[in-house]
DNA sequence: CATGCTTTGTGTACATCGTACATGGATAAA
DNA sequence: TTTATCCATGTACGATGTACACAAAGCATG
């Protein structure tokens, strides 16, 4: 009876409830009912995490007006859950099964509103490129804006780091918000009298780098999570093998240089970035000048 | 009896033959024996395509010297046939039980050699990287060398772009060949005079430049094999939303970007990675100057 | 009010995966 | 011959995405 669930947890559904206590259906909706009277479950449906039951319907529609459409499940509150999973613990975490404990819904459940976890993928994607800011259309000079623009890309990265599992090169995703960003750098690109096939090449390497950079943000997490290790700490493991191929001489220019760190190579992926970009804008700024040229 | 495997078909192992066809074991295997001695099946150890069978070893160890070392299998040749799948199918493909199959063998042989699917994905790696060709020690300028080590990464990606699942920036791989690599680039780059931590940066970049877009061979692969369309096939399949973004008119820039290639958006890979490289390498040259300057 | 239809939510089941564990067969030792 | 050791394998478990059928509830029509 007096059950052992903490503070904030969710509660299964009722069926299963019944299930897991061996009662009748009927007897576990009772029994919520009236725990969700005596106020000590919340049918809260927006948040998950905190004590949150998805009430059951009746009582509600008595309530509110008739139409149908009152639902509470709904595909934005999937692909909502489907991004916290995935921001928390990875795309490799984020199962049907997930999303759907974490809203409080059967598995089967979300299939109702989304076609397969590959569109929801998909959605999730859509949803996630939608919070870029709408990109600052100053009329300066391209690489403030270019600049600018990967940057924010960056920021993007860094919240949603699973975005970068998704999209292809050769197959771009036709997202409205990932177009105003192509549109800000093609535009200021521009600018600079480039054939349209450079124009366009030189998009795709800013893009690119960004993106690849970007995939190793969950490349970190994830080595951390399993393997229970700060970067620090990993290193250290690492020393034994590290000296030995060092002490090999087979490598002298990589063993002077790491040497030369006192406390070994940490890459810190910010400042890669930086100094990356830096780089490649600079190179843009070559091609610019030689197409000028002539 | 008179069974229907085709030309080169791989055969089973005697106790998957004995259970499929309800035989005592020892049955099964002299069928084998009889079959190999006949010249029906061949017990060819390197390719599991052709028709392959590993021999039951008794006979072999007959013939050769007596040490329990003679086996069939080894890790080698599982490292090999995994390599093989990823290689052709992508490393989503790659299951312990489809080596296994592969080789023959029943799936929980493969865990007599390799401890888990993670290390042998990373034995995977320490091979395909030891393809990598020693790097000509030229004493040219370090451009011509960069560039080279670049496109040798290039086409070993080519080859194996499963490759790019593997490593993290931030915990480098400590394989030998990839070590050789490191060092040839950080050995061009240490005859220009820059800051130690510069010229780590620099080596970051250009492998983080050959990874990132290496990453795209096999997502296009892979886009390819689950649509079942080409890239222009599916190029034809995303024209009727491409225009009607193209026609809200908030992408103007884009639009005649797009309008002015009659035949659409194609990016080949290889194309872009040599612009790319030419890019990234002139920025190169401006840190290099810059650096030079002071 | 009764009856059937449609919508909505759910449970079950299947094929796939990595791999822990125990077993079965063969070889070596006594 | 008996015993012990080791290699190869089958079985099983808990994950995954999702097809399918069923149950409950709302709604329309008689």
């Amino acid at each position: 009876m007096g059950g052992d669930l903490r503070g904030g947890d969710r509660l299964p559904s009722t069926r299963q409830l019944a299930r897991q206590w061996k009662v009748a259906l009927a007897t576990a909706t009772k029994a919520l009912a009236v725990l969700r009277h005596e106020g000590l479950i919340e049918a809260r449906a927006r948040s998950a995490t905190t004590v949150a039951v998805i009430a059951k319907p009746p009582s509600r529609r008595q309530v509110h007006e008739a139409p149908a459409s009152q639902q509470h499940l709904s595909q934005r509150k999937i692909v909502g859950a489907a991004i916290e999973i995935a921001d928390k613990e990875g795309l490799a975490a984020l199962s049907m099964r997930s999303v759907a404990a974490r809203l409080g819904v059967a598995t089967m459940s979300t299939y109702r509103f989304v076609k397969s976890k590959e569109s929801l993928v998909l959605m999730m994607a859509d949803a996630a490129y939608g919070e870029l800011p709408p990109s600052q259309k100053s009329d300066g000079d391209w690489r403030t804006q270019i600049d600018a623009e990967a940057r924010t890309l960056w920021t993007l990265y860094r919240k949603h780091p699973w975005l970068t599992h998704i999209n292809s090169l050769t197959r771009p995703l036709l997202l409205p918000n990932l177009m105003a960003h192509a549109e800000a750098v093609l535009a200021a690109l521009d600018r600079c009298g480039l054939t349209q096939a450079i124009s366009l090449h030189l998009h795709v390497l800013l893009y690119s780098y960004v993106h690849g950079v970007a995939i190793h943000i969950e490349r970190e997490a994830h080595a951390e999570a399993t393997t229970g290790l700060s970067e620090e700490a990993w290193m250290e493991t690492q020393s034994v093998p590290l000296s030995r191929l060092m002490a090999s001489g087979a490598y002298p220019t990589f063993t002077a240089l790491i040497t030369s760190f006192g406390d070994g190579y940490d890459l810190r992926l910010d400042d890669f970035f930086e100094f990356g970009l830096t780089t490649l804008l600079d190179g843009f700024a070559v091609t610019i000048e030689r197409s000028k040229q002539r």
